[in-house]
DNA sequence: AGTTGACAAACTTTGTTACTCTGTCAACCT
DNA sequence: AGGTTGACAGAGTAACAAAGTTTGTCAACT
């Protein structure tokens, strides 16, 4: 007996949840967003419409539970990248790299771009939106991290240039190298945090 | 006779013309866009649509000639702003400047990215687009006027950078003032070009 | 924890019809 | 010459109802 044996770690729901996120996540990237189903998603978790109904409350709660754990994933990617720097520049540097690499290389990001560019760019470009402020706020907490004693003002104008670019750089990809890219910004942008207020 | 006699200099219609196209900006700017008809202009202008058909070929075409004309004003301005500069980063700060207070001083772009994002946004912040080579263009011209031995590497991606901020502050704009902000970048730029290859 | 099938309400898609706008005409004015 | 008017076919858009999906919720079942 016991057919429910084992697992004595993870919770019982948690495996289905995540089961769940990634077919959600593969069948936008395939199949885009503007057409995308909760039965297309259930289909391909391999269960149905009804148990994905008993994680998520709605389509657009799964789709925020999505869009939630791709933004994790990247942040702390980007805040593990600028980590262990003795050196302002390195890890600004290698934050901004790893970020541009990241969205680069982000599937269902780089699929949304090229086929609904009109449903995703005016959300991300816009000031208002909540893209640009939480973007600007992993900005600031990298910069902090290389230089905790900055002046407040520069770290603002800094923060708000970097989200600038950063999402210019994932909406229309730049002919230059990430590498070079991030380099270039760098070496330009550290000197002036330097400056004592 | 000469049926063809082919006016030497200006034509005629040049007041025509001007009437025109300043009409058609002026109801493009409180009527909108997409919901812009040639008779609203003609109207505007006080003649005939008919009459209007025979100064431009077409309703894409009377748009073409608005935009030409909007943007050689645009841009003469800013160029005119960074010259008379013996230094290089005043020139930048000047023209960067300019250019900042004239997109978000601009009544059209202005209520265009308010009222119709959707159509505008992708047709300014996408590389593949007219725009930002067009404004790309500019900006290596005012670095160039300040350090005409510039690096060609160096200026390319100073103009790429420099194009991917103007036009995220022409889409949103930032808290800081353009003042603050035309320092901040030519201050934190302009070392970087003077670094020898 | 999962499945199936059934269901109303909300939302899309499709096809139809009526309308407005474009671009061009010829005849007329000044 | 440049300008005007009115008329016109064809393209494009608006409105709208019928048909079809999809959402979110049931109750009964494994």
């Amino acid at each position: 007996m016991e057919p429910l044996a084992p697992l004595p770690t993870e919770p019982l729901t948690r495996s289905t949840r995540d089961q769940i996120l990634n077919a959600a996540l593969a069948t936008a990237t395939t199949h885009g967003i503007s057409r995308l189903s909760v039965g297309d998603v259930a289909k391909a978790a391999g269960l149905s419409r009804q148990t994905l109904y008993r994680h998520f409350t709605s389509k657009d709660d799964l789709i925020a539970a999505v869009v939630v754990q791709e933004t994790s994933t990247l942040i702390e990617h980007v805040i593990r990248a600028a980590s262990g720097f003795d050196n302002p520049q390195d890890s600004l540097e290698a934050g901004f790299l790893a970020a541009l690499i990241a969205l680069r290389e982000h599937p269902l990001l780089d699929q949304l771009v090229r086929t609904e560019p009109d449903a995703l760019i005016p959300l991300l470009t816009t000031g208002g939106g909540p893209v640009m402020s939480q973007v600007r706020g992993v900005v600031e907490l990298v910069i902090l991290m290389g230089q905790p004693e900055i002046d407040s003002g520069h770290l603002g104008r800094t923060a708000d240039l970097l989200t600038r670019l950063l999402i210019s750089y994932a909406v229309s990809a730049p002919d230059d190298s990430p590498e070079v890219i991030a380099n270039f910004v760098a070496s330009s942008l550290t000197p002036v945090l330097e400056v004592q207020p």
